[in-house]
DNA sequence: AAGTAAAAATACCACCAAGTATAAAAATGC
DNA sequence: GCATTTTTATACTTGGTGGTATTTTTACTT
C-alpha cells in the first residue's frame, strides 16, 4: 500500500476515534507492515503529526477559499455555518479539535503543529473580519481579533456536538444563535 | 486511607488530567493497595463511576441552589457566567465535558452515567427558562427546551476553554456574547 | 538467469495496563 | 494471651502498547 494510502487510512481512524487509536490499529487496516509504517513516519509522533498536517491542509483550503471567494459577509458566515453543521464529512466531528482536547497525550511534534494551526485559523479570521470590516460588510462592534477567537471557538463546539451525535439541525441552529452576536 | 479520600483523590486526578489516568497511579496517589480499591469499587469502571456522581452532586447542587434563588433572570444567567469562567475550582475545566469528550473509552456504567446526568442538566436548565418565562423576566423567543440545550453547550464550551487554557476574561466575554443570543 | 539490494513480514523486546492470588499483618472474639 | 477472621501489601498473570532485530521474499541490475 502506498504511504499516501497509508496516511489516508491513519487519517480517517484518528478523525473518526480520535487520537487513541493505536499504532497496530492503523497497520491492520491499512494492510501495512509495521516497520514500512515505522519507515515511512518515524514514530507515533510522526504519524499523528502526519495526519494532522494532512488533515488541516484540507480544511485550510477549503476555508480559504470560502473566505476568499466573492460572497458577502454575511454569505460567508451562513457557508460556513452549513458546512460545519450539515457536511457529512464532518459528521464524526473535526480532527484538529480532538487532538487539541487531547492535547496532554500527544508526542511534542503533533503538540506543536497543535498550537501552529490554531494560531493560523485565527489569524485568517482575523484578517477576514478586518477586510470585511474596511469594505463595509462587517458592522460588529468586537475588534477584529477577538471576532475570530470566538469565531473559532464557536466553529470548534459545533464539531464537537457532531461528534457527540447532536442532530445537524440543532447544530446549525446553535451556531446561527451564537455567530448573530458577532452582527451587533 | 478511607474510601472517601480515595475517592475524592481519583475525582481530582479526573477532574485535572482526565478519565486517562490509571488505576494504578491512583492508588499510589491515594496511598493505597490496588485490592483495597478494587474492593471497594469493583472495577475502573465502578471509580470512574463513583468519581462522576461525587463530582456531578457537587455541581449539581451548587447549580439547583443558584437556579432556586431569588435572583433576577439575567442575575442568574450572570452568576453561571462567572463561576463558570472565573471560579479557580474550574480552572481546569470540567470533569463531566472530559469525560464525555473521552466516551467511546468509558466502562458501560460510567457512559451510562453520563447520558443520565446530561439529560439531568438539560432538564434543569428547560425548567429554568419556563419559570422565568412564566415569570415574565425571560422574553426570549427560543423555545425553552432549546435554551436549555443552547446554553448547556456554552457552558461546556466555556468549561473545554478553560481545561485548554485560555484566559478567564476571554472565556467570560466569549460567554457573555453566546448567550446574549438568550435575550431574543 | 544469477547475484545483489531493497522491502516486507514475522517474531520479538521492554514496558505498562487492569485485575487477582497469595502471603503478611492487624484487629477481633473468647 | 491465643486463635480466628478480616484487612492490607506484595507479587503475579494476562494482554496490549510503542518500537525493533531478523529472516524471508521481492525486485532489479548486469
Amino acid at each position: 500500500m502506498s504511504p499516501e494510502a497509508v496516511l489516508q487510512v491513519a487519517t480517517d481512524a484518528f478523525w473518526r476515534e480520535g487520537p487513541g487509536v493505536s499504532v497496530n490499529a492503523i497497520c491492520q487496516r491499512a494492510g501495512v507492515a509495521k516497520p514500512s509504517l515505522y519507515r515511512e513516519f518515524g514514530s507515533e509522533d510522526g504519524l499523528t503529526l502526519a495526519a494532522l498536517d494532512h488533515y488541516a491542509g484540507m480544511v485550510r483550503s477549503q476555508v480559504e477559499g470560502l473566505l476568499s471567494s466573492e460572497l458577502s459577509f454575511a454569505a460567508k458566515l451562513e457557508a460556513l455555518i452549513a458546512f460545519m453543521s450539515e457536511d457529512p464529512r464532518y459528521n464524526h466531528g473535526c480532527l484538529f479539535v480532538k487532538m487539541r482536547a487531547a492535547r496532554p497525550d500527544l508526542g511534542p511534534k503533533t503538540r506543536a503543529k497543535v498550537a501552529e494551526i490554531e494560531a493560523a485559523m485565527v489569524e485568517t479570521y482575523t484578517r477576514f473580519f478586518r477586510s470585511s470590516r474596511k469594505k463595509g460588510e462587517w458592522l460588529g462592534c468586537m475588534t477584529p481579533r477577538f471576532a475570530a477567537e470566538y469565531l473559532h471557538a464557536q466553529i470548534g463546539l459545533a464539531a464537537s456536538q457532531r461528534a457527540l451525535g447532536v442532530k445537524p439541525a440543532t447544530v446549525k441552529l446553535c451556531l446561527q444563535y451564537a455567530l448573530s452576536a458577532l452582527h451587533r
